[in-house]
DNA sequence: GTCCAGGGCCTAC
DNA sequence: GTAGGCCATGGA
């Protein structure tokens, strides 16, 4: 049988509950963690959002004035600290030159000009970007992650090698553009791949039929 | 010791 | 246009 978005959706929402996405105090800091979550586990995110914190750094005025590698320093636990120290920096460059110095400036406007105008900033991509639009603008833009990717081509939906935007559009286009489903979907996804999709051998109690529980590498 | 985590850029073919 | 290498920490 194949499931459909809404059904998975529907599966996974009654199996996990509304679940809050993102955990971060303030628009700005969604921005800075989706970067730093980068190819990393959000742990090892957290440790360095608190250094940057603890050294009042967690503001746009904070990174701009902090030298590059005085940044690196504190985001040193998220890993990749040079590159993302970097990014950071080009970011809030953006958003100060670009933007006016406003993140809702940054999210305002027809959603694939905000989208494209946030992929010309080096170090933002497709899912960072996405994330950043989502989860600090409130915009309807779906985020499609390597779990969203894994977790649907084992349940046969889409082509295990299914590229970024065309399994974003599926989303997109198949359901309400609606930025509270859309949080909702996506951090339901992740809490699922973290829960099963791990498990060795299968699970069992999968809302989803334990079709995309076998290991985290198929 | 090995694998992996809420990617993206750059270089070679 | 795309596959492969690189960036790097910390927990399982």
């Amino acid at each position: 049988m194949i499931l459909r978005l809404e059904e998975i959706y529907s599966r996974l929402l009654g199996r996990y509950g509304c679940l809050g996405w993102w955990p971060a105090d303030s628009p700005f800091e969604v921005c800075v963690g989706a970067i730093l979550t980068q190819n990393t586990n959000w742990i090892n995110v957290e440790k360095a959002i608190a250094n940057l914190r603890q050294a009042d750094c967690l503001s746009l005025d904070g990174i701009l004035r902090i030298a590059e590698g005085q940044l690196a320093v504190l985001i040193r636990p998220a890993g990749y600290f040079n590159v993302k120290a970097r990014r950071l920096k080009d970011f809030v460059s953006f958003i100060e030159n670009d933007c006016a110095g406003s993140l809702d400036a940054a999210f305002s406007g027809e959603l694939e000009v905000v989208r494209s105008r946030l992929l010309k900033v080096k170090g933002i991509g497709p899912e960072t970007a996405d994330s950043m639009m989502l989860y600090a603008g409130q915009r309807p833009s779906f985020v499609v992650d390597a779990y969203t990717r894994r977790i649907f081509s084992r349940l046969g939906l889409v082509p295990e090698n299914i590229g970024y935007d065309d399994l974003r559009n599926l989303f997109m286009s198949s359901l309400e553009s609606d930025a509270g489903i859309f949080n909702q979907y996506h951090a339901l996804i992740v809490e699922h791949a973290k829960r099963h999709c791990k498990a060795k051998p299968l699970c069992d109690k999968c809302c989803l039929g334990n079709v995309c529980c076998f290991g985290s590498k198929l």
